[in-house]
DNA sequence: TAAAAAATGTCATTCATTGTCCATATCTCC
DNA sequence: GGAGATATGGACAATGAATGACATTTTTTA
């Protein structure tokens, strides 16, 4: 987890932004809450909470950079804003929505091997980056209809 | 093309809602720009030609009748507004965003069948339907760079 | 044809996100 | 460690997509 968080800072640094508490305050609040989808709001709730100096455009243009510098993921989940995860390299994952309770479940395996060289192949696109969204109904939903 | 039109207008008054003729106009706009993944403001644009005295909150409430009927589906590109397209059961299709110019090309291989079975076998996760981006360069943005 | 129900058009409002401005904090170089 | 150049933060205004409110018009049904 330190790692990860040091390797953030050194990023940022790199990349010639520079190292406020503010930006590192808004990178402890996302690792520290890995795998909750949180939104910009949420995130400047949870900032405040140790630095209650900080203004909510302040987090908005932190974020914008963390996504520049592909630490951050962008989230649609269409309930109306953006939320964001951490991006590790090692786990490439998709999320399950709930049409009935609306609960987000990750799941980690990739299984796009197939799609993503046909794409390549046949339609000569270059692959950056996927986003699976797959909708339906959760086990908790359906036990209890 | 016209059966297609009819059918969804009998599924507008099949569910009780009024065959008016600014309904009518959307659905038209929509059908004779298929593939095209319309906002709210460029179909309003469209309609607006053809009935110049519809609101443009009365085109977002089709598009919500719409989508409800299953008729239509969002689409999120995020460029700050929801995209739809014509929901046509025959294919079921993934989205490739060029990351250097914005171009949408539409993928008509499905190729999920694996994932999805593992994913309803794994998880008890009944799926309802998918949504599947895939980011990259497209073929011109390469060979011009 | 009239009353009831639903839909439209206009306008105001909401809410997430971004821009503006100036004081302040950060980093570099000495 | 300290000064100066410059990016950044905080406060507030502004934007823009989307929705709400309401009076008016259209459609349905008796």
């Amino acid at each position: 987890m330190n790692d990860i968080f040091y390797d953030i800072l050194n990023r940022v640094k790199e990349k010639g932004y520079k190292l406020t508490p503010q930006r590192k305050a808004v990178v402890l609040a996302i690792l520290n809450h890995d795998h909750m989808h949180l939104n910009t709001e949420e995130i400047y709730a949870l900032v405040k909470e140790e630095y209650p100096k900080i203004g909510l455009a302040t987090v908005y243009r932190t974020l914008i950079v963390l996504d520049e510098l592909d630490v951050i993921t962008k989230m649609n989940f269409d309930d109306g804003c953006i939320r964001y995860e951490i991006n590790s390299e090692t786990h490439q994952h998709h999320h399950l929505i709930c049409r009935n309770c609306g609960k987000v479940i990750e799941v980690m395996e990739d299984l796009l091997d197939d799609i993503e060289a046909m794409v390549e192949e046949k339609y000569q696109f270059k692959i950056i980056d996927h986003n699976l969204k797959i909708y339906g109904l959760c086990k908790h939903c359906l036990d209890n209809q």
